[in-house]
DNA sequence: TTAAATAATCTTCTTACAAGAAAAATACTG
DNA sequence: CAGTATTTTTCTTGTAAGAAGATTATTTAA
């Protein structure tokens, strides 16, 4: 913490008011951060004479007095890249700088570790190519489906089998802009922050459930990270004393109740017709298959038990629940109320609202552009704000 | 944040490396925080003029060159009060702001909450009087055993069925100096970070059993309230599915398997002879009773679940057990060891290390003292430094 | 046409960090 | 013992940037 650094949060403050609410005038910035005036005027000039953000006289209620004028952030102004790493697939996303999607598509992978840099740097020319803009690339974020410590380091991808690899030096032959790597919780909720639900919401818990369960602490405004950033592993709270077995190694994990190779195994186990993935686990319980449905209704209870303990644990304003949680709220979701009804402390439960992401259906790609925006727009990191 | 934040920043951070080491340099303070030689002399210098601390020529080694100055906390700065309710008895503890304790006592308390202004306030000035200080009183801390939110209302306290209570409008009436409450884990775990096994850590989980199970999250520095103030209630963390009723109104918190009424109720269960309190629990495990090693070993291991958890979740370099857990450290430490290597994330277990206080033995008073040193240096609240 | 109102910018003032020079206080060296 | 080297602290100067108020710009209402 230097003595810029109020500078620097200020600047940033102020691009992501533009960037939430475009055609703000620099009067509402004002009222919405409480920041003194000349310091608005001289970051939004400062901004304007960068080509980050242009003015735009709007058409203004009949009004007395000078009319504001109002921001927006300039689609010229750069581009983000963001690549989603999962199983056996990789998304691609462009966005301008304000989170608008360009371009997006989805590529099959085999999985190679050694193939990776070739294969984004490829990926990644071709939908900034296809996104038709010459505007340059600002950031590149890249989130992954497994443990990845704060100094970029990938911990263990489960699902991948890979273990201890420096990902962030491999990646950095993709691209000349910085470039960022997260683990796929992170960046979702990184995404609903930027994005989505939370967006002026300091402090949330994320969960979500996929081929495992992960989530992120979202606190005091930003993702907290423990001692080398693996906090957030939701996964693996213990939710039953000698419990299912779990891909961690441990039992009793929550994501060995909730992930969707849980269900998947545990739907078998009743005798039913073993589904393909978790769509067809939806369109089963859509068809009133009765093992899916109960099979989902004790899912539904044992994320109410984890989600009153992250309440009572946290206090927190917002649980956002993601992934295929979202996608199968209509079948798990009043399990799970009754559950916190019975579990989460009232004192606590009365001032949370736990809610099902939007993000995680409609766009899915969002987490790697998210931590690219973080990334560049952090406070310590090399960003690209003045 | 206004512009003058990272000055009161800068003398918080010099205050406490003061505290912490009695007769530090400001050369030693420049290299331990960073700062600039110029900072740190000016700030020191304005701490001389207040009268707050004080320079000391101290005997340096045979060393070439201008001699170093210790500085320190000057005695007859100022005091600090810290008051802990408990059930049956309220202590009282007055100290010199480096934190050195100048007198304590204890009193015995009917629970009568109408009549606790007038019961404080005879105590604390009775305390006072007996430090033989004259120096003001800077803060008066209070903790309470139970909820208590960021507005200083009490919510709830179950032990002495207290509800709903604007505890500090209750308490102005005290002293003139500002008031501070607080929950008794959250200033168990301020005192650790003040004065006891923490003072390094910027990030620690705090979790303690007493007549309940509570405990705090100290995370980049701080405690970390969410919403209302009250996370931090790992007490109500979930351990069993459908497990034992818990004081909350909730069942399978880990309260019900590890606090003191918990401890004694499954002693009595399994047929042992009822002990009093928790000091005749570990009378009896140092006399070998089968029952009462069982009932620890087997609370053992249900802690190291817990604890795993909150490995799997925080990330946190430090978790740290306080109360009756740090008193029964040799029977049930070992239990809770085999179910933290088989339950927590081995690439986080292995950067954590968990430990037991030693404040909670030696000196259990210093809570109260914590949360009114914390109220005073804090950086927003009525604080005395310039 | 003038006055009032509103938004944005400009001017002036002040705080406090940053970097370097100077001063203070000691030990070593010849 | 005088002079030099060394280390710590303070002082001086420069600069960034927030805070507050004055000024300018641009509109509607009277």
């Amino acid at each position: 913490m230097d003595r810029s650094y109020l500078r620097r949060y200020h600047a940033n403050a102020i691009f992501h008011r533009i960037r939430l609410i475009p055609l703000i005038s620099q009067r509402e910035i004002i009222e919405q951060t409480g920041f003194d005036k000349s310091v608005v005027s001289s970051i939004v000039s400062k901004f304007t004479e960068m080509g980050l953000i242009e003015r735009q006289s709007k058409p203004d209620a009949n009004r007395r007095g000078r009319p504001s004028e109002g921001l927006l952030i300039s689609p010229a102004s750069g581009l983000l890249v963001g690549v989603e790493i999962e199983a056996d697939a990789v998304g691609f996303v462009v966005c301008s700088l304000d989170g608008s999607i360009l371009t997006s598509k989805i590529e099959p992978f085999d999985g190679d570790l050694g193939g990776i840099p070739q294969f984004l740097k490829r990926g990644v020319a071709a939908v900034v190519e296809a996104s038709g803009s010459s505007a340059p690339v600002l950031g590149l974020g890249v989130s992954l489906p497994g443990l990845v410590n704060s100094d970029g380091t990938l911990v263990h991808v489960p699902v991948l089998g890979w273990r201890d690899v420096d990902i962030l030096s491999h990646l950095q032959s993709v691209t000349d802009a910085p470039v960022f790597v997260g683990n796929d919780g992170k960046a979702a909720a990184m995404a609903e922050r930027m994005f989505g639900a939370c967006t002026d919401i300091d402090d949330f818990i994320y969960l979500f459930s996929g081929s495992g369960v992960g989530g992120a602490l979202f606190l005091d405004g930003k993702i907290y990270g423990g001692a080398d950033g693996l906090a957030g592993e939701l996964g693996h709270i213990k939710v039953v004393p000698q419990g299912r077995f779990c891909s961690c190694g441990a039992s009793g994990c929550l994501s060995a109740y909730l992930s969707e190779p849980a269900l998947l195994h545990e739907i078998e186990r009743l005798g039913g017709k073993a589904p393909a993935d978790f769509s067809c686990i939806l369109e089963g319980a859509e068809g009133g298959d009765e093992i899916i449905l109960n099979v989902l209704d004790h899912a539904g209870e044992v994320l109410g038990s984890a989600v009153s303990s992250l309440i009572n644990v946290f206090n927190p304003p917002v649980v956002l629940l993601g992934g295929n949680l979202s996608r199968a709220k209509a079948y798990l979701g009043a399990s799970m109320q009754r559950a916190l009804i019975r579990l989460a402390h009232p004192a606590m439960y009365s001032r949370s609202t736990v809610q099902f992401s939007k993000i995680s259906e409609g766009m899915p790609l969002l987490g790697g552009v998210a931590i690219a925006l973080d990334g560049v727009t952090s406070l310590d990191g090399p960003h690209v704000f003045k």
